[in-house]
DNA sequence: AATAGTACTTAAAACGTTTTAAGTAATGGG
DNA sequence: CCCATTACTTAAAACGTTTTAAGTACTATT
């Protein structure tokens, strides 16, 4: 009945009178090709319900026109706001995405997946898993070397890699400094798991910001916590134990805010009166919260879309034979107020 | 200094005196090879550190390996969570993924992402944008006929596709029948934006539910949302306004179930005790929030899962020949209780 | 009227695989 | 010792494009 025998470039030019390579021509209208011919050609394809093959294009172009996205902990707010933000910009670029996840993003074995993006030909990578322990030690110059250009996501700063993040140090710095403004003297913090290079960075940051206003360090202002918001409400009531002084929480994400909240009410700690909170992330729930929480803004979406740019920019160089610069790019968080921390 | 020539099959070959021929026969496995040989081709492809074109083997095989996904709204839970299940199972089945987001998901113009999809010869499509409005309009027989296999998620049954999805229905009974069970009487409703087909689904469930045990449809217990917290917090407040006498509310995401929480601490009005409160999601914030909030948990990923396995059965099929079945599979949620609804 | 230049077209050669059909060498049976 | 059979190998032909180098037909110039 329906023989679906696929209609390739050659039944077009057959049915247009003219070569392939002109049908070609058309397509990619790199070369001109006269006004009735070019017409020709065109209802040609329509009425034959042309569409052209991108794997045979790409093959003879040595580009497939895609980019692979390698990522983990999609089902959180952050990586899935970051994914979004790089789609939007691919699409803008012309590229595809070839979507890889990583189901342990603490394990340091990843050539599977990049050796497949390798033969799939894509023309880039973005590297968009987390830094934890000892997940990047693949990053050599040898490996580099063979594999596309690479942009990596949220990680340390180091010469042999583009590198686009946001500024976690200055956004804990923001909230910290926040809540000592308001007048908060015993700011204790709980961090996420300090294999987390973000968790260390915000660390540093809460650190740097008491440092900088003749706090020294005091290690029984620090709970290490998971990210969870069970986590969080654990850590208040061990914070609170050893520390019944403390009269701000910097939760370094709005999870274990969260959680932190909760303890709270059940310790009968008023928020903020008794106690200022803030978080990091600025999850769409942090303004609905009662009370709602002060947050930490990062611009996710852009950290995406300044992934391909940055990527596509490496990839165009790399065609001409150049070798690109890498670059690292920090991208500021804002700190967004709310009841949590707010005295009034 | 580089010269980065890529080295194909043939280098292989060559290298390990042998025809290009043979070595496909060892990567590919579908054709016996000699011990002695193999070995040979082996380190020569360790040697040569070759990496096989995948576009090339898809072009003659007349198969990429990989699925198209079309998706929309990924920033929020429900679409992320869903990804994941499809990666992981595509991951199963050796196929990768191709993603395109839908910046609109109400735009009933999708040929372009189809098109581009099909020129890029997925094996197969899933459909994850929620049903709106008319968005579906493309959806008929001549469109699907040029298309590769398509599993569609989260829409009405409908006898020409396949459909996987959660029971909204069911899941909005269970929720309302809980709050029946704990002693409500008069149950309202927050509802999604009507033109989405979830929201509809939901709303009949509660219809369903209250007409089973003998109230009938009262429109003055409906009020309509648009999924954020926001409009669940104005949609209590006009609700009390109308009918100060509800003792319980279902509202159809979890967001606006904070929306009502938030709106509830303003009122005065204590949850559970002076209203129940149900959500629908159970986001993973639901068992922390004060009070905790009871929802109905969708098995999202399963939902992705089923999708891609649904899929791969459809493209074995196609490849064989064979018209493969449509089928509707709809997989049922399950509710979480929590403080919010228990009057304990 | 010959030459040069312009403006398209085209046949053929890639691109890097797999598959087909044919070939070869070794083994076994009569 | 010949013929089948078995067990691999291989050269060549796809797969569906783009690109290269070579035409071809005009027009413009001398």
């Amino acid at each position: 009945m329906h023989n679906r025998q696929t209609i390739t470039i050659i039944d077009v030019a057959r049915k247009a009178k003219v070569s392939a390579g002109t049908v070609s021509n058309v397509l990619t209208g790199k070369r001109p090709v006269a006004e009735p011919t070019r017409s020709r050609i065109l209802t040609a394809i329509e009425e034959l319900g042309y569409q052209p093959n991108l794997l045979a294009r790409s093959l003879v172009n040595r580009s497939s026109n895609s980019l692979g996205v390698i990522a983990s902990g999609l089902e959180y707010y952050g990586p899935s706001r970051t994914l979004v933000g790089i789609e939007s910009q691919a699409n803008v670029r012309g590229y595809s995405l070839l979507l890889d996840l990583l189901h342990d993003p603490a394990a340091a074995d990843v050539s599977a997946v990049l050796d497949d993006l390798q033969a799939r030909r894509v023309d880039g990578i973005i590297w968009a898993v987390h830094q934890i322990g000892r997940n990047r030690a693949w990053i050599v110059p040898e490996r580099l070397r063979t594999l596309p250009p690479v942009v990596f996501l949220t990680m340390e700063s180091q010469p042999q890699a583009t590198i686009i993040s946001t500024d976690n140090r200055f956004g804990a710095t923001l909230a910290v400094q926040h809540l000592l403004d308001a007048g908060c003297r015993q700011i204790a913090i709980i961090t996420g798991p300090l294999e987390w290079w973000e968790a260390r960075e915000r660390l540093a940051g809460w650190c740097a910001c008491l440092a900088a206003s003749g706090q020294e360090y005091d290690a029984t202002l620090v709970y290490q916590g998971d990210w969870t918001a069970a986590s969080g409400e654990q850590g208040l009531q061990q914070l609170l134990a050893r520390r019944p002084d403390i009269d701000a929480i910097f939760a370094c994400n709005d999870q274990m805010a969260l959680g932190v909240l909760r303890a709270c009410h059940f310790a009968g700690r008023r928020v903020p009166q008794d106690l200022a909170v803030a978080g990091y992330d600025n999850m769409p729930e942090a303004a609905y919260l009662v009370p709602s929480l002060t947050s930490v803004r990062q611009h996710l979406a852009d950290v995406g879309r300044t992934a391909v740019e940055e990527l596509h920019t490496a990839i165009a160089a790399r065609s001409q034979g150049e070798a690109s610069p890498t670059v690292t790019r920090l991208i500021a968080p804002e700190l967004i107020v709310r009841e949590s921390s707010s005295s009034s």
